[in-house]
DNA sequence: TATGAATGAGCTTTCATTCAT
DNA sequence: TATGAATGAAAGCTCATTCAT
């Protein structure tokens, strides 16, 4: 692995457990053992680098869906929220994955981590919408603007409430009714 | 006011705006107009200022939410839980509630802050359940503890959502839609 | 006990033990619970503190010796040497005693409370010298100046390293041999 | 001279004159004309400083009685005794060691101090027990492991009450009179 | 590319001291 | 006499960043 990319593992790692303002770069060059010259050689500054880290993630996430996706194609739209639904659900009960849901709300609520990424973080808000939009269009009864903010708004929420209490989290019943309330909104059937 | 609500007003705002870690102790004095001497007279350390802070926060929010519930006494179950419903949208509205919403978001996801505050969260947490349980407990249909992991984790996500992408956000439809998918979800008619 | 009486023993037992510079007013105060405007209603201020305690000090140690001090009346200048010199270890081996020589020690070292007590060091100083003086005087073979700087450094130089090393002191053979060689010194056969 | 040593050699003298606990890490960086940061690029912090400076100290010392010591092979144990003592108060005499004295004393008798250098303190005290022991078993009047300590803790008290009155000190006669002491306890005539 | 010594502003915290009550 | 809130200078230490090598 690049020295480049040791640097982006280490800082994606110590800045999620310990937040930004918290993780200087002497620890970011302690555990990716490189020098302090090799991280201002790649990144101009700390805000760069918080840059870089934020694209990496999302590059990865997005590897992880678009291996998936495919199989959504031609399907009905119902079928396809279902198992969009149903995917997203299931990363989140990936524990490999809490550790990046955190961060990614420590980034966005902390008001200077979120002016340092606010393009990147409008681009990917974005492209969420779009891709509950298209989907939801194909459905008269709902509102498809509204439905993906909430349904977005929604995801984020049990997300971040279950990354943070983990064990004691009734994920799984809440995935089953969270699909159902949706199905009973836009007129259809229950499931099971 | 005294001193030491000074202090803890100026910390609020600012920590609110910039962040715990990037708000120093100095500029606190600055804001207040008081020494730093003072602010560690009243307070043995910025974790504790932090914690004078939140639970601060959390007798404002509470002395609010006591003015309103009487007002549901006696309802039946449904009705309490719309109106309770009405209630946390409406004072998520509220422009001057944004900034306390935004700093429990940065409180929670933040590492360091969620450690130092670990007990007064969870306890906070506690008592959104309850009140939430209290009521679906009398209707057969809901699943008592389940939904109301689910509508907490619901109400955090439109709440971190809406105050972040603030103008466009069409709050009142989610609101209305939110509703009605819960009145369906428990069997009950859509409202309107 | 009066607060004035209660602060010096705290001060004597915090600056002994965590020493001078690292012994705050406040914790004087927690310690000997009054509070801090009583301190400097009794003590103009920190240094004159010290010299209060350091004053305090020198009363109990002369209150001990004035009531051995008669008993040698009337003796020869030998035996009254052998039994003060016996009497100043006894008083070394006092476990009770030794936070107050380490104490000393560190007053006299430290450059800052040995300029803050300078007058009160060397008059006490001169007291221990004269009390030699006087009995080696009568002794024909003793250099009565130099033997009793001689006597007080020593004694000085084995308190120390005594209360130092504690435990694995063998501080009964060397007081033997060390009246022993000033038996032999001043011309005497040994003891025992 | 690098920059760690010129703190270093810095440190010592603001640490011997005002005192470890007088003397501010700025001081030290005005003093050796280096900044801030340079102190705890190299030390960690100002403890570690201290461990330094103390070990920096105890090899220059070794450096000189290095010099000195082959002379001493080969001598009868009385010789070897007395030229070791003799050397020990010459170099006492050295008025530029006055200073280092002064500030062993200071580090040996303040608690905080000599906790930080406990185990350098006590390696140190153990190498000069060894010292004398390795003379003094040669000798069978004497006791070795009592003896030694005796020696080590006069000859200390002597140079901490030389060191501090200074000019007034006989040390001249004390030396001779001191030497003479231990050459009759151990059974041999006095000199001259 | 990469190193790590060096900088200096800024941080949290401590503390002797003052003063209105 | 006694209290304790308030002050502000100064402490130890951290850290992003620069730069000669």
């Amino acid at each position: 692995m690049s020295k480049k990319n040791q640097i982006i593992q280490s800082a994606i790692e110590l800045f999620a457990t310990h937040g930004y303002e918290n993780t200087s770069i002497s620890s970011i060059c302690t555990h990716a053992e490189v020098s302090k010259g090799a991280v201002f050689h790649h990144f101009s500054n700390k805000d760069e680098l918080l840059r870089a880290v934020f694209i990496h993630m999302a590059e990865v996430i997005n590897e992880v869906e678009n291996d998936i996706a495919p199989q959504n194609e031609g399907l009905p739209a119902l079928e396809r929220l279902v198992n969009l639904l149903e995917q997203i659900f299931l990363t989140m009960a990936m524990t490999e994955r809490h550790l990046s849901y955190q961060f990614e709300f420590q980034l966005l609520s902390q008001p200077t981590t979120r002016a340092i990424l606010k393009d990147l973080i409008d681009d990917r808000y974005q492209k969420m919408l779009d891709q509950f939009q298209s989907i939801l269009q194909e459905i008269p009864t709902a509102n498809g603007v509204v439905d993906s903010h909430m349904l977005i708004a929604e995801i984020d929420g049990i997300a971040l409430n279950y990354v943070f209490y983990k064990n004691d989290y009734p994920i799984e019943t809440i995935k089953n009714r969270f699909i159902n309330k949706y199905l009973l909104l836009l007129g259809f059937e229950k499931r099971k």
